[in-house]
DNA sequence: CAAATATAATAGCAATACTATCATATATGA
DNA sequence: TCATATATGATAGTATTGCTATTATATTTG
């Protein structure tokens, strides 16, 4: 059986799910409609008993796909840093600087999300929104650890690591280059809900994107390194 | 009837319980209990039959302190945050140079936790990984908006408004002081958990506290300043 | 066209998140 | 001290959830 549907496709662990939602019309359908329903009522009010009343589908056919809500939520947020680290290798392609690398990939990962008309069935836009309110529910739990062995968490590792890597180009001395990049990622990601729902948490600034301004600035000191210039 | 029962006490917002559990003792052994049944099996296996089990009374019983476990959640973790205001408060006595006044406010907010003997019914220990692994949940709901009304937040959102205020005087001109500590705290709490499960995130340094140093040095050269001279 | 495979329909089960009812303690204050 | 209020306990019940099992019907494929 071909394992791809689509035209593009993304690397996803094959362990999240059972069977691969990309190799069937159904399995395409639960991705897309599960973003859909998530988003709008949460991920604890979400169940499969909904989603397939949702697609005009049956709760027993979605079993055959993912084992559990939770495994669908990690297929969900390993596509969106498989993709987010795509989109990073584009944004990032002729850029030779390092210090310009690190800023262009910042911003790529604190902006605001739009739709990438690459993947019909994902809307990028909510997935986004579904990774910064669920994304923490994934990983946790008391079964990270387990998890992590599954290899469930490789695609965002991985790019904090290719993040890092970039740090430690500009300054090799620098002490806590992963530190500093899962936290202005998952800290972008905090900021643009507080500013939705807690804005006493965040800052508001006239004619910028605090949030992104805030996370370059606070990488660029925090290394010791000037931001380059802009052209 | 008197609303205290015990004789060091915090201020809890009084709409996240039906009836204060510091006002009797089966109360009192409904919190303690709580902590370390959330801490040993997680939030979602956490349920309010096996809590009764666990302090031999009954379900029914809980129901009539806190509404929900959700609600019970809230109440740990704004017991927690009036807990750690409380903790910096005194920390921050006789303190008068702001920079010194943030360097100590930082370590407080990032360290580990150890016991505090003031309060009997609660491990401090426990309920800090409570809060690291937990927190999220109690506010990254579609129920956010509302629970926020309600002043469910009110403790955290003042803490962070309070260490605004130090970096204010710091640096007047430092456009995002409460994302920097949002940024901060958060991000402390989530590299402890890196550390334990997922160490490829996080970056670990020999005789020192990385999590602490990495917050200390990140907020001074975020907004500028020099950190004070150690003693 | 037969055989394999995928989906749908239905049912069922144990656990969860409550609510209701009634009985029994315990505390309080007149 | 006795009546009354209040707190707790015991038990049961309901709707929903998170699954699994079974059987029937499409659909694909070789």
């Amino acid at each position: 059986m071909q394992d791809s549907f689509t035209s593009f496709s993304l690397q996803v662990n094959n362990r999240v799910y059972i069977k691969n939602p990309e190799s069937s019309a159904l399995g395409l359908k639960i991705v897309e409609a599960s973003i859909n329903l998530i988003d709008k009522v949460g991920f604890e009010a979400f169940t499969f008993r909904k989603l397939g009343l949702e697609i005009h589908s049956n709760e027993a056919s979605i079993y055959r796909y993912f084992e559990s809500k939770y495994k669908l939520l990690m297929y969900l947020i390993s596509w969106y840093w498989s993709w987010m680290g795509q989109r990073i290798d584009f944004g990032l392609a002729n850029i030779l600087a390092p210090e310009e690398r690190l800023e262009k990939a910042i911003k790529l990962l604190t902006e605001d999300i739009e739709l990438d008309g690459n993947f019909e069935h994902i809307n990028e836009y909510k997935l986004n929104r579904i990774v910064i309110a669920e994304a923490s529910k994934s990983y946790m739990t008391k079964e990270v650890d387990q998890n992590n062995e599954e290899g469930f968490f490789a695609g965002y590792k991985q790019l904090v690591g290719q993040m890092s890597n970039i740090i430690l180009e500009i300054n090799s001395t620098y002490k806590y280059p992963h530190m500093l990049i899962s936290t202005l990622i998952e800290g972008a990601h905090h900021q643009r809900f507080f500013a939705q729902h807690l804005p006493r948490l965040t800052d508001e600034v006239n004619g910028e994107d605090a949030v992104i301004e805030f996370s370059k600035e606070a990488a660029f000191k925090a290394i010791g390194a000037r931001r380059p210039i802009n052209k």
